[in-house]
DNA sequence: CTTAGGG
DNA sequence: CCCTAAG
């Protein structure tokens, strides 16, 4: 059993005629547009090309379909998808769900809005005319079974018919029973033109004549009350959303096909059907092997997260995930991150680990985990992880770091070279690691926090040779050279040149100043300085004046004396002091010390720091005008 | 570039 | 302190 997949434009007639029996409307090229279903019916020759199917070809499908279409209506499967004809009443149902399984409730609270999955349904339905239910398997499956029944076909080629150019109105439910209930219910009748039995899926059912422009300026002009009717007209849920750009936009992608293939630039590679779009880059890669295999895990149709790809994702989201529109409104009151590269990173290392593979970040061909696919635009590399108990395809990472290398990178360079030796020039202090910081480099350089590439094994690989010390290696020459140690003492401690500037020479400078024992937090980081209490102070006051969060504010104007810290420093530092803050308010009788002897908060500043954080959680409008005014005065905005 | 937040 | 994502 070969591949079948594929998509092609201009079947869709005898597919829609035959779904569309009432209307009985065939749909010119033109028309197609308007059309709101369009099923391309393809072969899959031998050598992967897809060969338009002939009349007769789709003369079986069409009876097929005609043939099936009686027990649709009887077919009490949730989770349907509507046709809508050129009419605007629904003239079929045709259940799709095992193919677009978008989206499900769950995956998003998993915070991963930027995947998506669509798998195909299992091998067996696909040959099993029996198991035959019309639309609760994917399309193609139809053809599939006409394809054993047909003598005109060549042995190894099969019928395809995969992709569902989903143009307007076809509303989907991530929770599988969308239609179903607005039907019963029918919560948006009215918005939808008065007729009661019209789902009102979208306004444009009701209007099918309109041209986008047109909505969309009429979108620009309604008030925020009629946009959320129509929202509701669109989507068939209340919005309490009163964000006009949000609903204008949501309502728009719900009218705009947000699955548009082109056929343009379909491919075929020897494995996969690449569909890709100029801005879709949904990329379909229906493995012929798991196919073949008769899996019920086939690849699946995946979004990649938006290093790859833009606004497509969410379009494609909001169309068939109801809770999206939910996290949207959720979202215009709090931003969601994505998943993090790092998180990403993290992912993929695991499931290295898990597949075992040792072998070079390039994927093997026979990975079944690994794919190369394009987009038309580009070629994207993804691998399959498992997460929260679904799989799901991610961008190959390797784990390296891709980033600009540090600074000290040529030093990394030469301990890959394999020996460890640190150029023993101690006057080139940017050679002189200390094994810490190697370790910290070596660290950042494969990416990850735990042992694993080359690098990282050749390190370890030189700490086991040593077992006197425990953390820096056997390089006789870094111990030979006493400077990189005091320098990285001096890492901790106040440097002059900042003394100079800042003129701050309080205790805690001396504090830092006075020559402490290597111990391993001293030589935990290179970049690394302590802060003095009249840094605290400064900090406090900065936020006591400007509010918290004001952090670039702050620093240019209580730190411009402090060169070393970056706004981020200060928030970082004021974090700490919050959790020092909040952390000690129970048991207040320890009060400032800490237990590692660093240095001292006075609770004092802590109880400042507390009422700072509890008063500034809520900045009042008056100040912040005023804060606007500060900072513009002093040409910061 | 600035801010927020995870690491 | 570093990194990265979101504006």
């Amino acid at each position: 059993m070969g591949t079948m997949v594929g998509s092609v434009e201009d079947y869709g007639e005898m597919f829609q005629d035959a779904v569309d029996q009432t209307s009985g409307a065939s749909l010119s090229s033109s028309n197609q547009i308007e059309n709101p279903v369009v099923y391309k019916l393809v072969r899959v020759a031998q050598d992967g090309r897809l060969v338009p199917a002939t009349d007769e070809e789709m003369l079986e499908v069409k009876d097929l379909v005609e043939n099936n279409e009686n027990d649709m209506s009887l077919v009490p499967d949730p989770g349907q998808y509507e046709y809508i004809t050129d009419e605007g009443s629904p003239s079929q149902f045709l259940q799709l769900d095992s193919f677009f399984q978008l989206e499900t409730a769950e995956a998003y609270t998993e915070n991963l809005n930027s995947r998506l999955e669509v798998c195909p349904p299992p091998l067996e339905l696909l040959q099993s005319k029996e198991e035959l239910v019309y639309g609760s398997q994917m399309p193609f499956t139809l053809l599939d079974t006409n394809y054993h029944s047909s003598n005109e076909l060549p042995g190894d080629e099969e019928f395809v018919l995969s992709e569902v150019l989903l143009q307007e109105p076809v509303c989907f439910s991530s929770d599988g029973c969308g239609i179903d209930q607005s039907m019963d219910v029918s919560p948006y009748s009215n918005a939808a033109g008065g007729n009661p039995k019209a789902p009102a899926l979208s306004t444009t059912a009701s209007s099918p004549g309109a041209s986008r422009d047109t909505e969309e300026i009429c979108l620009g002009n309604l008030s925020i009350k009629a946009l959320q009717d129509t929202f509701r007209a669109t989507f068939g849920r209340e919005t309490t959303c009163k964000d006009k750009l949000w609903l204008e936009r949501k309502i728009k992608m719900g009218r705009i096909n947000p699955c548009v293939i082109p056929t343009t630039s379909l491919t075929v590679d020897d494995t996969k059907l690449i569909l890709g779009g100029q801005d879709s880059d949904m990329v379909v890669a229906f493995s012929k092997d798991t196919f073949d295999e008769g899996r019920a895990s086939p690849d699946c149709i995946k979004r990649h997260p938006n290093d790859f790809g833009d606004s497509p994702v969410e379009a494609f989201v909001d169309h068939y995930s109801g809770n999206e529109d939910f996290e949207g409104e959720y979202r215009s009151a709090k931003r969601v991150r994505k998943a993090t590269r790092r998180y990403i990173e993290e992912i993929s290392k695991v499931d290295d680990e898990n597949q075992q593979s040792k072998e070079s970040p390039i994927p093997s061909k026979d990975e079944r985990s690994i794919s190369t696919v394009s987009s038309g635009r580009r070629v994207v590399v993804t691998r399959m992880v498992s997460l929260g108990g679904s799989i799901i395809q991610v961008p190959y990472v390797s784990h390296v770091r891709r980033s600009r290398p540090r600074e000290n990178i040529m030093a990394l360079g030469e301990f890959n070279s394999g020996l460890w030796e640190v150029k023993g020039n101690p006057e080139e202090s940017d050679l002189n690691l200390s094994q810490s910081q190697l370790n910290n480099d070596v660290k950042r350089v494969s990416g990850v926090k735990s042992v694993s590439g080359p690098v990282q094994k050749k390190l370890v690989a030189h700490c086991v040779l040593d077992p006197q010390m425990q953390i820096t290696t056997n390089d006789q020459s870094y111990k030979d050279h006493s400077k990189p140690k005091l320098r990285e003492v001096d890492e901790d401690i106040m440097e002059p040149e900042y003394m100079d500037s800042s003129g701050d020479s309080s205790d805690d400078s001396t504090y830092n100043r006075v020559d402490r024992p290597i111990t391993q937090s001293a030589m935990r980081r290179k970049h690394h300085r302590a802060w003095s209490l009249s840094e605290v102070k400064n900090l406090v006051e900065g936020v006591s004046k400007y509010g918290v969060g004001k952090w670039s504010v702050i620093k240019k104007l209580s730190y411009s004396s402090f060169p070393h810290r970056s706004p981020v420093d200060l928030k970082d530092k004021w974090r700490n002091l919050l959790k020092a803050c909040f952390a000690r308010a129970p048991l207040n009788k320890m009060g400032s010390l800490r237990k590692y002897g660093s240095m001292a908060i006075p609770s004092q500043v802590l109880s400042q720091v507390k009422e700072l954080s509890q008063k500034k959680s809520h900045v009042s409008p008056a100040r912040k005008a005023r804060m606007v005014k500060a900072s513009s005065r002093h040409g910061f905005l």
